[in-house]
DNA sequence: AACCTTGATGTAAACGTTTACAAATGATAC
DNA sequence: GTATCATTTGTAAACGTTTACATCAAGGTT
């Protein structure tokens, strides 16, 4: 390994001159610069960003944790993430969380370990508490796709409400009035803040929602499947349907196809992520997408602003939801829904 | 931030008996120990790996080079190379290429200037030449899920020629004699592989594959879809047709329901990859599945035995593929198949 | 009693950088 | 001709560890 000090005394000057034709180069001398120039190309000499990074007390590095990497939910924001940093000079390192609380906090200290200066954390499995402690006891972490509560400075999400929202006007304007909800877990703010959307903009158009029609799943694929057999069961039919997340939705189409029953014509169906399979589903799956690339990006951006202690505020942190429209929701006639 | 020399001096010790404490406990006295430790939780010290890297020399850590983290394709290995190091105490950092030559060389430069003891890396956009003048000079690199002649010992990949053999002797072992092959990226070694063992695989049965069966997509799926109408047009119809990665046969199986072609019943069809779509498509696919955890795990597990030097031929670098029975190949009558 | 072990601890150098400060040189201004 | 200043370079300390080596005490052998 070629070092610092080699590049000198080959060079014939000393350590500090070396170091500033790398890191500042205006301040030396152009004949000097340019022989010492030449003996780093010629030894192959790279810094090593070890030792800067323990003198500078800067690694420009930010550490994300995810949960896992097999999931294109997360490999989007990484992307994003990744994306934004390499455009300021800085550097994205991931770890995966493995989806316990045990591994987020541990994935944490470690990134905290190698001296990161900011953290983009994904968290699933710590509750508001813990994480408003981790925040407090640590500036530097960044919340990816999850508010917390008194820390709106340092949180970039998708505003769930407003894509709760989105999935009722969606069919409302399809002339849907009567609207099934499948539910994920129980205890996931997204689903919270979904449902909440959902209703509020139903009520604006003089709907109720009836609570007969809220059903309950765990977003998983299995649990779509059920809850549709169950919806089919009901007492009330809905004309629509509305899965808190593409994966139920997909065990619904699957569960429809299997029982020949036709989608959209027997019942529209929307769901809430976008995800790859949504356009290979048959039909197509209409659903509501979250810019998670951008999410990622600007969560990325925010830790490096805090990193740098620059403007924290010019970087967007709410983000809407969207919808994609595609062939699993069908528009009811005016006539028909007159009559009805 | 709280350093060695702080508990040193807290608890009245030299920062080397502090050191030892933590790296090697076995050698300091009972009592002293048991108070250093104190002092360490007391003021809640961590090591700083930054400061520790410098003078070991070791890192810990293996650098892996992927193309992008949104495919689950990378995701599945990813998991699969953390998984692997995790449980020797490693630590994987993943970067992006972003999809360039470029990308990647900068990629591998940046995590050898981290000092990352070890290198994964999944090559697309290099050629042979490249990746071999870069293993040599770099004895710490290792290939992922791509096999370089002379560098057997430094690659883990799945054997395609064996892919390419299994999707012939599933098809046939159905009753299919006139199969179709829709390629890929043309420069592909894993096109060629897979060709190679399709057509082998054939040869052995008596059959033999006829060029006009053969059909170019660029593993996309629209390209899928195109080939898919270039059967429809050919002059010999096959009864099966053999898509080199299962997005285009996604495209394909896209285009008969467009034109209401029935799904193996009119044809069958075999992908490669099995991605998460495969099973969401309609009808399910029958496809090769590649054991990308197994062999990310292999490789992280390779690149640490190297780091290490620990044994490196215990560690297993050619995978089979397997083959996943769903619904897109149907069984030809054994009357249907001795008429024919 | 002299010598050797053994075990526990401390001293200080090293890892490869950056950077505050000092020093040297030459130019500019009076 | 002296003072001032800017420009360029060098010196050496610092960053937080690890570790070879030295030291020392205590116990065991002869």
């Amino acid at each position: 390994m070629v070092t610092l000090v080699d590049v000198a005394r080959q060079a014939g000057v000393s350590t500090a001159t070396v170091s500033r034709v790398v890191n500042s180069p205006g301040v030396v001398d152009k004949t000097t610069r340019e022989s010492v120039q030449q003996v780093i190309n010629e030894l192959g000499y790279r810094p090593n960003v070890v030792a800067r990074g323990l003198v500078s007390q800067k690694s420009k590095t930010i550490g994300v944790v995810i949960n896992q990497f097999s999931s294109s939910y997360y490999g989007r924001m990484l992307d994003g993430v990744e994306s934004a940093l390499t455009n300021v000079g800085y550097k994205a390192i991931a770890e995966s969380s493995r989806e316990t609380a045990a591994g987020e906090l541990g994935a944490i200290t470690s990134l905290l370990d190698r001296q990161c200066d900011g953290i983009v954390l994904h968290s699933d499995k710590l509750d508001d508490e813990a994480l408003a402690e981790l925040l407090n006891t640590h500036p530097q972490i960044v919340l990816m796709n999850r508010p917390l509560d008194g820390f709106e400075e340092r949180c970039v999400y998708v505003d769930n409400v407003r894509g709760g929202e989105l999935a009722a006007s969606t069919l409302c304007a399809a002339g849907h009035e009567v609207i099934a909800l499948v539910d994920g877990p129980a205890n996931f703010f997204e689903c919270v803040h979904r449902r909440e959307g959902f209703r509020a903009e139903l009520e604006r158009r003089g709907l109720k929602f009836d609570d007969a029609l809220l059903f309950h799943g765990d977003f998983t694929v299995r649990s779509g499947r059920a809850a549709m057999e169950k919806i089919l069961e009901s007492e009330i039919k809905p004309s629509a349907i509305f899965f808190l997340n593409d994966q139920m939705a997909a065990g619904a189409l699957d569960f429809c196809i299997a029982h020949k029953i036709s989608i959209p014509d027997e019942f529209s169906i929307i769901g809430f992520d976008d995800e790859v399979i949504a356009e290979f589903l048959h039909p197509k799956l209409t659903t509501i997408r979250q810019p998670l690339f951008e999410i990622g990006a600007a969560a990325g951006a925010l830790a490096h602003a805090i990193a740098t202690k620059s403007d924290v505020a010019a970087i967007k942190r709410v983000f809407d939801a969207e919808v994609i429209e595609r062939a699993s929701v069908k528009k009811l006639t005016q006539t028909k829904r007159s009559i009805s």
